[in-house]
DNA sequence: AGGACGGTTCGATTAGGATCGAACTATGAA
DNA sequence: TTCATAGTTCGATCCTAATCGAACCGTCCT
């Protein structure tokens, strides 16, 4: 009678309207924090607090701390797999659907985050780094593999200096506009000022706007593709 | 806010033990009456009543009459996949209510997925497929190659009649226990179909549990080694 | 230091829905 | 016809869990 996991747990999880919208807002993989989610699930802190709560015990979210914040993300790309799934039975019989779009959009695409790069291509800077296993780790313990290290100084990278400094060299950190993991640390910092020194790009002047050339934007996209 | 299909209606469907449990007796693919399903999800025949009205308005089960019985079934396959991902959660999460009973090593090794093959062998028969170009895509798209069409053929499976239905020929369904995929649709259910026939395989009555013979288990490794 | 703000914990309230008893309908068998 | 069985509908009860107010604990800022 009863055999297999227990699918009515984490369904009804997933079947408190408050958490469900909660985790559509997160099915980008984006991070949010526990505020705009609670503004997500149009709850009040209190509540959405112990809705985290439930889901993080589920294993359907996964928190993580920065500051004063608690950023909260999927816990992996399963989850978001059902969640498409169910919006698969959810179609077939009721509601339809809507996407919103973006704003700012330069400010989106690359922007310095304190003194690395953010946004978009930041994000992309990271993913790729990752892909090519040049940096490699878990959550925001990263560091440099034997190939990425000569890929640093072969790009123009001091490691020496850097691993002298006490900040370290690798670090993940949460960009706000993408909800995503992108390089911070030293070696963040080092990369866009080899950025700004290839004349790849540029700051706009009053603004955290990080303004890429055309010649530079195709040197990146050649560079880490 | 009011973004996407409603994900809590239907998961909130879900999320009720006594239909997760309704419904998982129906993962095999059979019609069950009200009153087996009653008994499976350990509620009174008026419950059950209620529940299964709900999960008929729900897109979930299709009910059909017959003299004074009311046979249910998964409406869908779609349905069946969506409850093995949801299961592929709860093992995860550790929220696997049962205990390991002697019958778990053999569902985990071929079981019933709605009309086709999962667990272990299922998986393998996926990859199998896959390595030897017999099937290609990306995803859940999936499709037969042109050798595989005439692999197909040649091990008694009717195509024609396949692509004459609505159902989807080929389709990958997450796999609770591997977490990895195997193949649905109409050729998976065909497949398992020639296994029966071919006396390879047969259910073990009251259970999800296909039971492969000795000589059936040597030549479904042969055939798709 | 102080204060502001984001997040969490605790407790009490409340609404929704799962449940069952009883009555009702329909089918099949005498 | 009468009876039995399967299923559904109705109403009442009861229990869980979502919710928010208030207080508490950190972190950041000046």
């Amino acid at each position: 009678m009863k055999s297999g996991p227990d699918i009515a747990a984490v369904a009804s999880l997933l079947g408190d309207p408050a958490r469900a919208n909660m985790l559509t807002a997160l099915m980008d993989g984006a991070a949010l924090t526990a505020g705009e989610l609670a503004r997500h699930a149009g709850v009040t802190a209190q509540t959405a607090s112990s809705h985290l709560a439930k889901l993080q015990a589920g294993g359907l979210i996964a928190a993580r701390k920065q500051g004063r914040h608690s950023y909260f993300a999927l816990a992996d790309e399963d989850v978001g797999s059902v969640l498409e799934a169910l919006m698969g039975l959810a179609v077939r019989a009721g509601l339809g659907r809507t996407r919103p779009g973006p704003k700012e959009p330069e400010l989106r695409l690359a922007r310095v985050c304190y003194d690395h790069l953010a946004g978009d291509m930041g994000v992309a800077l990271f993913d790729r780094l990752l892909a090519r296993k040049l940096i490699a780790g878990v959550g925001e313990e990263i560091a440099l593999t034997k190939t990425g290290s000569a890929f640093a100084e072969d790009f123009g990278v001091d490691l020496g200096a850097l691993e002298k400094a006490k900040r370290p060299v690798c670090k993940a950190c949460l960009d706000w506009s993408v909800r995503r993991s992108h390089l911070a640390g030293g070696l963040g910092a080092a990369l866009l000022q080899r950025f700004y020194e290839l004349k790849w790009a540029a700051r706009v002047e009053g603004t955290r706007i990080v303004s890429f050339t055309r010649k530079g934007r195709a040197a990146f996209e050649d560079a880490f593709a």
